[in-house]
DNA sequence: CGGTATCGATACCCGTCGGGTATCGATACC
DNA sequence: GGTATCGATACCCGACGGGTATCGATACCG
């Protein structure tokens, strides 16, 4: 399965099977004795092209939540084998400059309870969360609706609040109490930038491309982008940067996640501790 | 894993090599070698018992998903193969027995959709959807909260309902207008019935066991228990058995669930015409 | 207290299957 | 039409999964 995946999302045999560090006789037959196995044409390939089939696109999203079940279950089994001699405690996984004091008071309040353990903290980039807790790399995420996808996990919210949008210090529109979401759309000269998607490519688009928020920051205070942000990010930002509340964005709740069926002592004082703080 | 998840549920390498169809040896191998993957202990054995450590039992639930994924990317695969050819529909999982009308206005309702394909019904028994809808045997399902964990799944609301009571016709209490939970607790001689767990087993406790409806209701009719269910069963009850209803019962709130990461478009026609109606 | 039965571990053997190299056959491109 | 690219095929090898026979430990029983 791990080998069809590669061809899925290479499209390639050969540079498929490098990814795999096989060659390539070996990853074509594979695919043919997995295609043989579940009866069915996974891929459409000539001599000049490889192409999904129908069949092949449902196991491709399958593979992947199996796969990922599989490396949860290694993973979580090697950690609790490390947490019985209390060389390991708890992954948590938040993105990084979101939600930071959310965070702190969250660790300070689950550190107070008696049964404490470690928490190792997993600071990941843009959606990187649902994945990381999907593959077993974390145990608990804090997640933010709507810009991550929360399906499949148990949930508790913890709260809610509006966007502002992010300008530099001395634009025209930094002293205004308000904006709706039409006004910034058309903002001239201030697009908002494209980050990478999860295969590193960006999508198309006319904003500049940001691989994390330090180049973020930097274009929006160049002038050369905006970005629309929780409100709580207000307090941590650079002074040459101004925040206008938005009037009528979605509004982002911030919701701890966990796998719905673990059963782990250390992620339920985590979820008592966010919740009752 | 399949071999661990065995020998972790057997507690006994014999038997579960049996289960397996292969030898005993073979088998302690295997489970060597996980240990020695993993890097931990996962069952502590003397050669009188087998038990296992805090790792094993993480790895029991981790592998029990993992595996379940597996066996859903085969399933689903080989299903979405034969549907490509028009031999196979969409596969819903409800209850027997329970929501019948809203079933069949459900798949009327879908029928009637312009790009409906066939449906195939699987009708299981208590809390079996679940587990079919993680294993890919079925592709949607009808939950009733809180009897079923619709945890992991995306759900939509189609009914909440308030329960009743079942007793025999000629019971004392069969002609109330309501009653409590605690006064049904108490009745002489009427326990609740005792239903199989997943694997065979029955709970312990003092009401009579039963497999299936029949068997149920045959018990309330003679006398020798009653049942609790909701309201919408009652048009179709035997006439020998009294519905009463129950004013402090926890309502029932039927679901229509499926995999988070569903891309079917039955499934969303399923869902839309559930809704609608 | 010794005999026995039970149960997991170990020793040894074998076939299959995953992986590698060399090469073919087809197709797009110059 | 020559060539380069890419997947399929042919052939070989080592490792791993499976089987049988047997050991070693422990609980049970007369």
């Amino acid at each position: 399965m791990r080998y069809f995946v590669a061809v899925a999302e290479e499209l390639h045999f050969g540079r498929a099977a490098q990814r795999l560090g096989i060659a390539q006789p070996p990853l074509s037959r594979a695919i043919h004795r997995l295609e043989r196995r579940l009866g069915a044409r996974l891929l459409e390939r000539t001599s000049r092209a490889v192409a999904l089939t129908e069949p092949g696109a449902v196991l491709l999203r399958e593979a992947r939540a199996a796969l990922d079940a599989v490396e949860a279950a290694e993973r979580r089994t090697r950690r609790a084998a490390l947490a019985a001699t209390g060389q390991a405690g708890v992954v948590l996984a938040a993105k990084a400059g979101a939600s930071t004091e959310l965070l702190a008071k969250l660790l300070d309040a689950y550190a107070a309870e008696p049964d404490a353990v470690t928490v190792d903290l997993l600071l990941c980039g843009i959606g990187e969360q649902e994945r990381m807790l999907r593959d077993g790399r974390a145990d608990v995420a804090l997640l933010h609706l709507p810009y991550d996808a929360a399906a499949g996990f148990d949930t508790e919210e913890l709260r809610t609040e509006s966007q502002v949008v992010l300008l530099p210090a001395g634009h025209p529109l930094a002293g205004r109490t308000g904006l709706r979401m039409a006004e910034v759309a058309e903002l001239p000269g201030l697009p908002l930038p494209r980050w990478p998607a999860r295969d590193g490519t960006y999508p198309e688009g006319r904003g500049p491309q940001v691989r994390d928020h330090t180049q973020l920051y930097e274009l929006v205070s160049l002038g050369r982008a905006c970005w629309i942000a929780p409100e709580s990010s207000r307090p941590r930002l650079r002074d040459d940067l101004a925040a206008v509340p938005l009037l009528d964005a979605p509004p982002v709740t911030t919701v701890i996640a966990w796998p719905p069926h673990s059963r782990s002592l250390a992620v339920a004082g985590l979820v008592r501790a966010a919740t009752r703080g």
